[in-house]
DNA sequence: ACTTATGCTGGACGGATATCCAGTATTGAA
DNA sequence: TTCAATACTGGATATCCGTCCAGCATAAGT
């Protein structure tokens, strides 16, 4: 790992600073008013060396987009305003995710019209660290009793996971997404119902998994 | 207050699932694209809609600077609020709910050597405004497997409050805490486990319960 | 029929922003 | 000295972005 500068250690340590208290990523400008550079060109060589060197990331362009790609033991937290802390959690982090009533089919995008509410949730209890294709899927009907999975339920869905056998997938048939087992026999995939009610599904041509099921939240009714 | 129609808390959940997934504001135009809009005035007119509201507020004129308001309900759930929540949800709340292996008999109180993590949720989908006396219980064993909970899953417990029949219950039996359902039958009060290998419990005295369940967690396993 | 509220299209303007180019000054190593 | 790395100035540009204007469509209430 290439080391910083004192100077780009200090720009690195503003971009953290004003991302935890405003919320918000500086712009090239804003960094030049701080440090009373009379160029923003100055704050961009040091973002640019900061990126090189693996502690930036940004969207090439696009505004306020810069983002501190974490690293392991880096234990800098100087001025962390910590105190505030109570019988909260330490370390983590509470997420917001979309919850759908059904997608529609058709690119995984196209959800914005089911969209029923959110969940906030914190990524321990979640287990994974969401992306922006983490979504809830409010479960209809019984097919899943045998996993304990019933009507009413939300089920957390990742997009974009190789499912392992007996993974929960969500799946997309006949322009309808439906709660499955994923399941790898002899290298053959199917899907499996977990009710004897309802049909294993042979796919004919390939499997359209929308996401694996990750966590479930059920609310008493 | 002031309410939101539909497609308002759609685009508020969509912001506020985006700056907590990639700590990113979103652009006008970003959320006119998601939301499939042709045109960056559809996204700003209920941006317009949500700041007049309350909802929203940002700096004029700049980049990705749109910050949604917090807003608590007002009740006061001291010990739970987590202040370092990154983005809270409007009308509604991030609370701690403790979780614990097992419970020792005694006063509810004094638990906290068998605290085993907490989680953190909205209250919202906790479905329930969440006391000092809500915990979280792992679940142990699967004599709850008729109602779809299984070994590893935490149920939400609230204490305190009169469970119903056929409400799930966190009961006191031989000093040790199982769930079962409370079913009232003709005036007797008995406890029915979910599960055909387990017996049903008629108390000899009095029932010890320690509360009823509101919510369910589950993560993959 | 008339109004109001909501939701969206299409275009346009000006300021904000990231990025590039050229140049200066300082420091430290070869 | 010479060279390279670091730090910064000043200016320029293409694009990104918030905002405004005008208009259309639908639905609900009066």
């Amino acid at each position: 790992m290439k080391e910083l500068t004192r100077r780009q250690k200090q720009i690195l340590d503003f971009i953290q600073h004003r991302q935890s208290i405003e919320k918000l990523t500086p712009t090239l400008r804003e960094i030049a008013a701080h440090f009373r550079f009379h160029s923003p060109n100055a704050a961009l060589a040091h973002v640019q060396a900061l990126r090189s060197k693996g502690f930036l990331k940004n969207l090439p362009g696009r505004a306020r987009s810069l983002q501190i790609i974490e690293r392991g033991s880096g234990g800098s937290v100087s001025w962390a305003r910590d105190s505030s802390v109570r019988a909260g959690k330490l370390n983590s982090q509470v997420v917001s995710v979309p919850v759908y009533g059904a997608i529609p089919a058709g690119r995984p995008a196209d959800r914005t019209q089911e969209q029923e509410g959110c969940i906030l949730m914190d990524i321990d209890t979640l287990g994974i660290k969401p992306t922006a294709r983490t979504f809830g899927l409010k479960v209809k009907g019984d097919s899943m009793i045998g996993k304990s999975i019933v009507d009413g339920d939300t089920v957390i869905i990742e997009h974009g996971v190789q499912p392992r056998s007996g993974d929960v997938v969500a799946a997309l048939i006949d322009g309808q997404v439906t709660l499955k087992t994923f399941v790898l026999q002899q290298g053959k995939a199917y899907l499996r119902a977990e009710n004897p009610r309802y049909p294993n599904l042979i796919p004919q041509e390939e499997l359209q998994i929308q996401g694996v099921m990750v966590a479930l939240v059920r609310r008493r009714r």
